[in-house]
Order: C-alpha cells, then sequence, then structure tokens
RNA sequence: GGGCGAUUAGCUCAGUCGGUUAGAGCGCACCCCGGAUAAGGGUGAGGUGCCUGGUUCGACUCCAGGAUCGCCCA
C-alpha cells in the first residue's frame, strides 16, 4: 500500500475563534459589568442621549421599606425595567424614578418588637427615629439588591415617602381636599387594648381562646299592629345572642338577613323570633321543649320596624344586614356600631348613632350612667344581673372562644369607637367621578376595569387616621376651649412649611405655638389656644399621592404617567388610592394604562408565603442562578395569571440561556475576521440560503417588537429561543460550518454567509438587551466596531424592508420538510449501522413533483443536506411521494473538509483533498502549506 | 360566603369563526458526532384538553354546574 503523504490542514481552515466564553459565570461576572455600568454612569448617559425624546413616564409603586426583596417583588422591578430598556431603545426618553414606602405600621411593629419592653419607656420621637434608621437601612439593601438584577434607574435620587418634600406634598394634598369638602370627621370603632390604652391594628392582634359569657336576650317588638305579625294578642320577642354583654350598652339595632325564613315561636304567653334553621340549637341550648311553630316570615319585612331596649330607656331598630349567618346565634343579631365593624357598617347605611361610652381604660364612662366606671369586663356581670331583673335575659351561659388579645400585653382587647377623620367618597361625587374616569384608563388585562369598578363602586369612605408614630401627622389643631378643629388655609400652610423644613419630625417636637402663625383663633368661640392632633395619615394616602410628589415635582417626569405597573392586589391598594387622590386634586386619573401581574406560585401552583417556607430571595436567586436567568424566567412567565417559580422551570431557564448564549458564541467565533466595511457583500451577491435568513430575521423582528409593544414578553422568549434552536442551531448555523471553515477566507461564499450572521448578531443582541441587559452588554463588547458604548444606549433595529422575500421563504419552506424527509432516512441508515456522520453517506431522491423545484437547487443539495452526494431521480409514477434512498458515499474522505469524494487521490499534490479544497488551497492558501 | 381571574404534554407556551389525526421549544429515551466540544446534530415516546352535564351533524373552543389554585373582600 502506497503512503500518503499527511499534511496538515488545518491551518487552511477557518474555524471559529472567540474569547467570548461558552460558561456564562454569571454571578462573577454580572457584577463587573454592573460596575463598568456604575462608572460609566450608565443612567445619565441614556438620559443624555435621550434629552429631548418624547416622554415615557412609567410611575414605579414604592415598595415597603422592609426586608430583603424577594422573587415577587423582583419580579415586578424586572417587568418595569424591561419597559424602561424597551422604551428607551425605542427612541422614547424613559426616566425611571424608584420609590420606597418608608412609614407605617409595619416597620413600627417590628421597631417595638426588636425593642421588648424598653420599647414602651421612650419617647414618640425615639421610636420614631429607629423607624426612620431602620427604614433606611432596608432601602440601601434593597436598593443594592434591585440594581444587582440589571434595574436601570435614579438610585442616587430616588423618592422616599418620608423625605420633606414628599411630606410637605402630602400635607397640601390633604390642605386641598380640606380646602374642598372631602374632609370629615366620625366616630368608628377600631380594636383598643385598655391595659396598653392604645389602638390596635388587625397586625397586632393575636387570637387565641377566651372564656366569655353567652347570653340570649329577648328584646319586645313595639307597635305590632304596624308588624307584618297581626294576628296574634300576645307579646312579641325578637331573641338575640352574644357574647359581650357589656355592648349592649352601644345596642342601637337588631339586624335581619332579608333573604332568609324568620320562625315565630309560641311559648306560654309569649311570641319568638329568631331564624328558622336555628331554631333547633336555640331551643335545645336553652332547654325549652314546649313550644309551638308559627308562621314564617321573611327577614326582609322586619325592616322599619322597632323594639324596646331591654333596660334602657331607648328604641333598637329593625334593620337589613347580608353578613347573618345560618351557622350560630338566633339570626338577629345585635347591632351596636360603637363596638363592631360590622355594626359600624350598617350604622353608616341606616344613619344609627355611634355610640361607645367606654373611656381609654376600658372603663363605662359618664354616658353609661350607673355603670360609670366600671370596667367593661367585669361590667358584664352587672348588665346581666339587670336583664335577670327585668325579665329579659332567657339564656345565660358561657363560651370559649377565639377572641382577639392585644399583641404585647397578650390581654382581651375591645372595641371601642373613637373619633376618626376620612375621606368622602360621595362628596362631589368623586365615587361617580372616579368610576367614570377608570374608563378612559387602559386596563392591562382588560379584566382590570371590572375589578377596580367593583371596588371603587362599593367601599365604604376612606379612613385615613392612624393612632400610631411612625408616620405623617394629620395636620389638624384643636381649640383647646370649645374643641372644635382647625385646619385652615393658613394653618395648613404653616405646617407644609414646617414639613419642608424638619420634616415630619418637626411637628413631633415643637409646640403648638412654634408651628401655628401668631394670632390664629379658633372659628368658633375665638379661643386662641389650641392643641396637636395626635393621630397620623394612612400610608396609602402617602404613597396614594406619588403622582403629586414625585410626577408633578421632578423636572424629569410628568403628570399624568403612561403606565403604573403592580400586582394585581393593588387594584384594591395602591391603584385606588392613586386613583381617589388624583381625581380629587386634578380631575383625572394619574395614569394613561395600568398593567397588572399575577402572584407568585410554587411549581405546585401554591401560594409562595414565609409560613409556607417557598420563599425565595432575589438575592439567593442572583446569587445561584445570575441576574439575567432570572430576568428571562420573567420574561419566559405569562405574569398576567400566577407566576410559577420551581427548580424545575429554572432548569428550564438555564437551559434555554445556554442555548441563546451559544448562539452568541457561534456569531461572534465566526466573525473575527469580518470587518463590515471592508468584507460586506451586497444583498444582490448573497447566497440564496443567506439572503433567506435575512429575510427571516425581519420575521422575527416584526413579531418579536409587537410582543415587546404589547408587554409580551412570554411571546419573545418562545419566538427568540426558538429562533435560536431551530432556523439558526438545527438548520442555518449547521448547513454553514461546511462553507465559513473550508471555502476560503475571503471567499464569497464566506463573505456572503459572514454578512448575514453580522446582520443576525446585531439585530439579536440589541432584541434581547432588555430581557439579558448583562449577556448583550458583555456580548457588546465583542463587537468590532460599535455604534455606541452600551447596547443599553443603542436603538431599536428598524425592519429593512429589502431583506423581505416572502417567495423565497415559501421556496425555502418546501426545501426545508425535503431535508426532514432526507434527514428520517438518515437516521434509518444509521440505525441500521450503514452510516455514522450524514457525510458518510450520499441521497438519491425519487420524485416526479418535485424534480424540477430540486433540479434548481442540485448543486446545493449535498450542503443542504449536509451528505456528501445527492442523486435526483424522476419518478416514473404520479404523486406526491418523495422517496429518499441513502446509500455509502463512495470516494474517499476529504481530510480537510471530511465531505467524500472519488476525486481524492488524483491529485498528486494534494493526495487527501477533493476537487474543492484543492481550489480554495491554490487561491488562498499557496503559502501556508507551502510545495 | 362574595367579587375578579386561571386550569391544554414533566416544564414554558401556541391553537383563526365551533370543523379531519390538538401543536412548538425545552426536558426525557435512544442514536450520531475527529472542526460551536462542560458544545452540536438526528429520531422517538409523552395528552382523560380540570370534572360533570347541556347546545350542536360536530365542542379544547359556546352555555350551566362543580373541583382546584391565586388576588381582593367578608
Amino acid at each position: 500500500m502506497e503512503k500518503k503523504k499527511k499534511m496538515n490542514y488545518n491551518k487552511t481552515l477557518c474555524l471559529p475563534k472567540t474569547k467570548f466564553p461558552m460558561k456564562a459565570e454569571l454571578s462573577k461576572r454580572e457584577p463587573e459589568i454592573l460596575s463598568l455600568w456604575d462608572k460609566v454612569d450608565i443612567y445619565e448617559k441614556i438620559r443624555e442621549k435621550r434629552k429631548g425624546a418624547k416622554k415615557y413616564i412609567l410611575h414605579d409603586g414604592p415598595p415597603y421599606a422592609n426586608g430583603d426583596v424577594h422573587i415577587g417583588t423582583a419580579l415586578n422591578k424586572i417587568l418595569k425595567d424591561i419597559i424602561i430598556k424597551f422604551k428607551t431603545m425605542s427612541g422614547l426618553d424613559a426616566p425611571f424614578v424608584p420609590g420606597w414606602d418608608c412609614h407605617g405600621l409595619p416597620i413600627e411593629h417590628q421597631v417595638m418588637k426588636l425593642m421588648g419592653v424598653e420599647g414602651l419607656k421612650i419617647s414618640q420621637i425615639e421610636i420614631r427615629e429607629r423607624c426612620q434608621e431602620y427604614a433606611k437601612r432596608y432601602i440601601d439593601i434593597q436598593r443594592k439588591q434591585f440594581k444587582r438584577l440589571g434595574v436601570f434607574g435614579d438610585w442616587e435620587k430616588p423618592y422616599l415617602t418620608l423625605d420633606f418634600e414628599y411630606e410637605a406634598k402630602i400635607i397640601e394634598v390633604f390642605g386641598r381636599l380640606v380646602e374642598d369638602g372631602y374632609i370629615y370627621k366620625r366616630k368608628k370603632p377600631i380594636h383598643w387594648c385598655p391595659t396598653c390604652k392604645t389602638a390596635l391594628a388587625e397586625a397586632e392582634l393575636e387570637y387565641k381562646d377566651h372564656t366569655s359569657p353567652s347570653i340570649n336576650v329577648k328584646f319586645k317588638l313595639l307597635h305590632p299592629d304596624r308588624s307584618p305579625i297581626t294576628d296574634y294578642r300576645l307579646p312579641i320577642y325578637i331573641i338575640i345572642w352574644t357574647t359581650t354583654p357589656w355592648t349592649l350598652l352601644g345596642n342601637v339595632a337588631i339586624a335581619f338577613h332579608p333573604n332568609l325564613d324568620y320562625q315565630l315561636l309560641k311559648i306560654k304567653d309569649e311570641i319568638f323570633i329568631m331564624l328558622k334553621e336555628l331554631v333547633p340549637s336555640t331551643m335545645e341550648r336553652m332547654g325549652i321543649k314546649d313550644f309551638e311553630m308559627l308562621d314564617t316570615i321573611k327577614g326582609s319585612k322586619f325592616e322599619g320596624l322597632e323594639c324596646q331596649h331591654p333596660f334602657l330607656d331607648r328604641r333598637s331598630r329593625l334593620i337589613l344586614a347580608d353578613y347573618i349567618t345560618k351557622e350560630e346565634g338566633t339570626g338577629c343579631v345585635h347591632t351596636a356600631p360603637g363596638h363592631g365593624e360590622e355594626d359600624y357598617r350598617s350604622g353608616v347605611k341606616y344613619g344609627l348613632p355611634i355610640l361607645s361610652p367606654v373611656n381609654e381604660r376600658g372603663e363605662f364612662t359618664e354616658e353609661a350612667g350607673e355603670l360609670k366606671g366600671q370596667n367593661v369586663f367585669k361590667a358584664n356581670e352587672r348588665i346581666i344581673k339587670k336583664l335577670k331583673e327585668t325579665g329579659n335575659l332567657i339564656y345565660e351561659g358561657t363560651l370559649i372562644h377565639s377572641y382577639p388579645h392585644c399583641w404585647r400585653c397578650k390581654k382581651p382587647v375591645i372595641f371601642r369607637a373613637t373619633e376618626q377623620w376620612f375621606i368622602s367618597l360621595d362628596h362631589k361625587n368623586l365615587r361617580a367621578r372616579a368610576l367614570s374616569s377608570i374608563d378612559e384608563v387602559e386596563w392591562i388585562p382588560d379584566w382590570g376595569r371590572s375589578r377596580i369598578r367593583g371596588m371603587v363602586g362599593v367601599r365604604p369612605d376612606w379612613c385615613i387616621s392612624r393612632q400610631r408614630a411612625w408616620g405623617v401627622p394629620l395636620p389638624v389643631f384643636y381649640c383647646k376651649k370649645c374643641h372644635h378643629y382647625l385646619a385652615s388655609k393658613g394653618s395648613l400652610k404653616a405646617v407644609k412649611e414646617l414639613m419642608k423644613r424638619e420634616g415630619s419630625d418637626g411637628w413631633f417636637k415643637k409646640e403648638v405655638d412654634e408651628i401655628l402663625p401668631q394670632g390664629t383663633r379658633c372659628s368658633e368661640c375665638g379661643g386662641g389656644n389650641f392643641e396637636k392632633e395626635t393621630d397620623i395619615l394612612d400610608v396609602w394616602f402617602e404613597s396614594g399621592v406619588s403622582h403629586q410628589a414625585v410626577l408633578t415635582t421632578r423636572e424629569e417626569l410628568s403628570y399624568p404617567s403612561d403606565l403604573y405597573l403592580e400586582g394585581s392586589d393593588q387594584h384594591r391598594g395602591w391603584f385606588q388610592s392613586s386613583l381617589l387622590t388624583a381625581i380629587g386634586c386634578e380631575e383625572r386619573p394619574p395614569y394613561k394604562s395600568v398593567l397588572t401581574h399575577g402572584f407568585m406560585v410554587d411549581g405546585e401552583g401554591k401560594k409562595m408565603s414565609k409560613s409556607l417556607g417557598n420563599l425565595i430571595s432575589s438575592e439567593e436567586m442572583v446569587e445561584r442562578r445570575g441576574a439575567d436567568i432570572t430576568r428571562l424566567w420573567v420574561a419566559s412567565e405569562n405574569y398576567q395569571e400566577d407566576v410559577a417559580y420551581s427548580d424545575e422551570i429554572m432548569e428550564r431557564m438555564q437551559e434555554a440561556y445556554r442555548r441563546i448564549r451559544n448562539t452568541f458564541r457561534y456569531l461572534l467565533g465566526n466573525l473575527y475576521d469580518f470587518d463590515l466595511q471592508k468584507n460586506e457583500i451586497k444583498y444582490d451577491e448573497m447566497l440564496e440560503i443567506d439572503r433567506w435568513v435575512l429575510s427571516q430575521l425581519q420575521g422575527l423582528l416584526d413579531k418579536v417588537t409587537n410582543a415587546y409593544h404589547n408587554f409580551s414578553f412570554y411571546q419573545f422568549y418562545h419566538l427568540v429561543h426558538n429562533f435560536c434552536a431551530i432556523q439558526l442551531s438545527s438548520f442555518y448555523f449547521d448547513i454553514l460550518k461546511d462553507r465559513l471553515y473550508t471555502q476560503g477566507k475571503d471567499s464569497l461564499e464566506r463573505r456572503s454567509a459572514q454578512t448575514a450572521l453580522y446582520e443576525i448578531l446585531l439585530v439579536l443582541v440589541k432584541i434581547m438587551a432588555p430581557i439579558l441587559p448583562y449577556t448583550t452588554e458583555e456580548v457588546w463588547n465583542y463587537l468590532s466596531s460599535k455604534e455606541e458604548e452600551s447596547v443599553h444606549l443603542s436603538d431599536w433595529p428598524k425592519i429593512n424592508e429589502r431583506f423581505v422575500n416572502k417567495k423565497l421563504e415559501e421556496r425555502w419552506e418546501r426545501l426545508i420538510s425535503i431535508r426532514e424527509m432526507v434527514l428520517t432516512s438518515l437516521e434509518k441508515a444509521r440505525k441500521e449501522k450503514r452510516i455514522g456522520n450524514s457525510l458518510e453517506a450520499e441521497v438519491e431522491i425519487h420524485s416526479k413533483k418535485e424534480y424540477e423545484f430540486l433540479k434548481e437547487y442540485e448543486k446545493n443539495l449535498p450542503a443542504l443536506f449536509i451528505v456528501s452526494g445527492i442523486r435526483l431521480v424522476l419518478a416514473e409514477e404520479e404523486g406526491e411521494e418523495i422517496v429518499v434512498k441513502v446509500g455509502k458515499a463512495s470516494g474517499e474522505k476529504c481530510s480537510r473538509c471530511w465531505n467524500y469524494s472519488t476525486e481524492v487521490g488524483k491529485s498528486k499534490e494534494h493526495s487527501t483533498l477533493c476537487p474543492r479544497c484543492i481550489r480554495v488551497i491554490k487561491k488562498y492558501y499557496q503559502e501556508k502549506v507551502g510545495k
């Protein structure tokens, strides 16, 4: 056997070359890129570049300055950032001013908890100082975490609800609402701890078992002749049940369910009324066996009647309420609007007096007459005794039930009505105006509109006062003489100025005289001495006025905003508080569009929460997978529904990310020697498949741009991922390898491919920039010539109409489907061990229908199928069918391009090469291979 | 209990006006692979369309009821 001279032709191949690493190592690389952005102040540069362009205002809803950024908060900020980056690249000036919600109970509660008993001793000012420290610490933590996620914004100058200017705006808006008559004061029951002498929020309550009296009381029906029950000449009694006898002092009504049936019972010489379904249990409890069932009456018939209070000279009205249940009691519900939430709502609805003859120590006041000074819990006994004396007690027992206790002293709490401040929803038709303005807003998804409309339609007046320390004061004074309140233009202006100078601390530090202008007088009695309101404002009011405090004050922003983007819980929260205050002071909504996202759930669709232990922090996520993978996950999920997070999902994301990253690596690796200026091939001279891919690219660009416009990022994800996997990796890139590697550095074939690859790279890196800011920036830094120093400063690509060629795409669709048949046949041959690598094969294609079509591409087909040879055979019989026959390629394998050819070995000079490779070598590489 | 949503393959998503055999990518299994190499390519197996009724010649699609999950409220 003749020994062939082995030559190494590797130097004559153009194999890919790039330093762009295959391995992402995001947790290491991302911080480097981040500090680069910091160094060049990328956010400022973007602002500078878009100066003067049309604005796009996405107003950030402030997260609460408490705790680490968890995955749900990250989701929200990432979505905002994707939109901002897209709008920016699209040519708009889209500033992003992040904000924080800094006041409020959770921080105060947390601070008090950390202080333990010490917290009981220190002053309000000291508590506030600690709260401020706490909030600021978490702002710094969260800011760092948000930045780490790749979110661009004015992080140096965010808006904080505790900024002096912001606080002054809160007072200003409050003042405008006062002036327009929206603000009023009314008694409302709240949870109150008589031991700590303080109001408690829901979060400060601990529910545990408590033993209460359980009594049934009868109320005599007055004027039975006016009632629907006229047939009986016996006294008629409404039977109620309660576990808080002391609240009977506040009783002003008894509530019936309008749609349920009430039973009339004859017991001895009296008629009792109670809910039909509850007769058996009540009779059993009272031990009454001897009773006669009479008629039943619909609850709605009782409305408007009256009965006699069992021991006071007072009438109690019969009213309707739909919260009555068939589960316990008698279905006739004792109603004391000063002592219960539902009772209060009924009280407001029916205009009932809100009685609460109880002081801050939980003792009855003068209003309670002979019970004055008695602790309410202890007074239960006296009241029961009284009921017995008047003959109105028909059952007495005890009940162990879950009852709210104070989180600090662990003692049972009471409901006590105190003066609270409200914004009237019906003054000047505020509710109606808000409702109609909802229709002017674009709600995405669409059902957001009906959701918020339903809520605004039925919500009660907005209670804006809170009995806390950590917040902005309710800027009102009281005349010491006549107790009338003072909230005049002058006084409000003075408070506003104080806020500007010293912030809300000023209110708590200064004396009244130091705040109010000299000579301020009470409008009622002319008195000149005042005291400060001790309540603070609801934090929802604070964040709700951000459109005034931020949008109208920051130079780079404007009112109204283009978009609010928050979780769907904000239909009740921020969307609503912002809308109401905006209608109050601007007469129009603060947003043109509202986009909502769902909530985080785990792989099983269960909600994520601390208690379930499936909560994950942004930091952990970034540490483990990287910000870009986190962002890709955000983009891949249809966030308008619940957003699922699980290890499997994240594994999939990592796979997808790798595919995208390798696409970039292939592109960069094959463009290392490509200079657009010198090497670009004119479109008309490019190979057909290269023109095909450019046409495909335009289609992708079109669809992706649309997906961004519709905020449908998961469509982007599928489009881009599929494009990388199908059009590129498994088809175009695979076929291209032979041409790129073997056709010669400067050949038309190679430069044509590179021209297409360059175009693909540029489009891909840009359209992925909003989603993968770090990776695209990394890629950008590998570009030989850059239009801008950062991809985030570049412009969104435009569709190049010249590249769009539908005819061509149709033809290639045919070729691709024939290719699929060929690949299937190759696989069959591989299974039969006839071939391994597809270059070891040559194929015969028998067809009648496609024969002519294929004939046009005959020369390209081996490359297209990645086989060494092709034979087209005109099939005899008619039919759609294409038959593919696979055979072993004849000839020998070319040592340079690995294609088989019968010509290999015929050249003396290059005995292991095929004719094509010899031609290439002679043309481009004579010097390299020598002789 | 009420309001607003959701439910298609292991995962993420398509599916036109109601019309044949419900699709894609990923994952998985198997195969190929000396040159995108901690890569790349191919083939294949995966579906009770949440359930039950109804309308219809025909329902993943329309209607009613229910289940489960989420947000908000009680």
